[in-house]
DNA sequence: TCTGAAAGTCACGAAGG
DNA sequence: CCTTCGTGACTTTCAGA
């Protein structure tokens, strides 16, 4: 008699939570070795990922790759305020299409929006600051980062 | 007479671009399927994919999963500026125990630091600030996050 | 660095409780 | 929702160019 939650969503069983967690640290790990971990056979498994991939629990898988190595050593945080208060808030469909931008988050406090981007160098940047004034009508401000102490780390599931 | 560009931090190579762009849209995919789009045999594939971990270009793999769903549905923003500007500038080793942050960037900027955490609640965060001030000897500024529309997306490798 | 082949593992669906 | 089982696909290594 396992302890079902609720179909969709709601919250994850431990077995569950306990596959997120090992695919959060190793997302490439084998069903063979998933199976070992969670004391359950790789059908099961195998059943229980399917069933949180179309759950949207997972969301997918991405490999970790080295800023510096791709030609992208400069992270940057932009937070945007409108310039017309009245406009229409379609910020986030304006920027999309900046492949610089890798993270949107609309917040509460003085600024509207908070972009997270990464460029090449700070001409890259400068660049990145005029386009997103031209599509998005806003006024920014930048704060640079200088080293990442950690990142991504896996939250505790 | 393939272009050989640097042995350790230099920048990469074309193939070596398009294995890491395939990766960080699917860390799954089969090194089969990356031998086809890259138009490579398995093999070397498989051998270039060793030297990326190996170089460091490609940190790991890691499964991105719904903080909803998980119990973690909000996010913030949390700015640190230490108290005694002549403390050891330690903070985070001192806050790394702390397993709500997930990011933690030295920023250049008023504040010197820019965490990204992830909580249950309101209550959650409240406690979190507790910790963090009380283990960082920092004053915070939090900045909720009210919805992302669009976060971590792949970087133009 | 590449290729191709051989051997071991693994994924994934079927059938059944 | 779980297990076992079987087949085809995949990973991984190695010799050779």
């Amino acid at each position: 008699m396992s302890d079902r939650s609720a179909s969709s969503p709601g919250e994850l069983e431990a077995t569950d939570r306990a596959i997120l967690r090992e695919l959060v640290r190793d997302g490439r790990c084998s069903f063979t070795d998933l199976a070992e971990r969670v004391g359950l056979s790789v059908s099961a498994v195998h059943q229980r990922v399917r069933r949180l991939e179309q759950r949207g629990a997972l969301q997918g898988y991405a490999a970790k790759v080295d800023g510096d190595q791709i030609g992208l050593p400069l992270t940057a945080f932009i937070s945007l305020t409108p310039i017309d208060p009245a406009a229409p808030d379609d910020y986030p469909q304006r920027l999309e299409h900046l492949p610089q931008i890798e993270s949107c988050f609309s917040v509460a406090g003085d600024e509207s929006y908070i972009l997270q981007v990464r460029v090449a160098s700070p001409l890259g940047l400068e660049e990145l600051l005029r386009q997103i004034r031209e599509a998005a009508k806003v006024s920014t401000r930048t704060t640079v980062v200088l080293s990442t102490p950690f990142e991504n780390r896996p939250p505790a599931i």
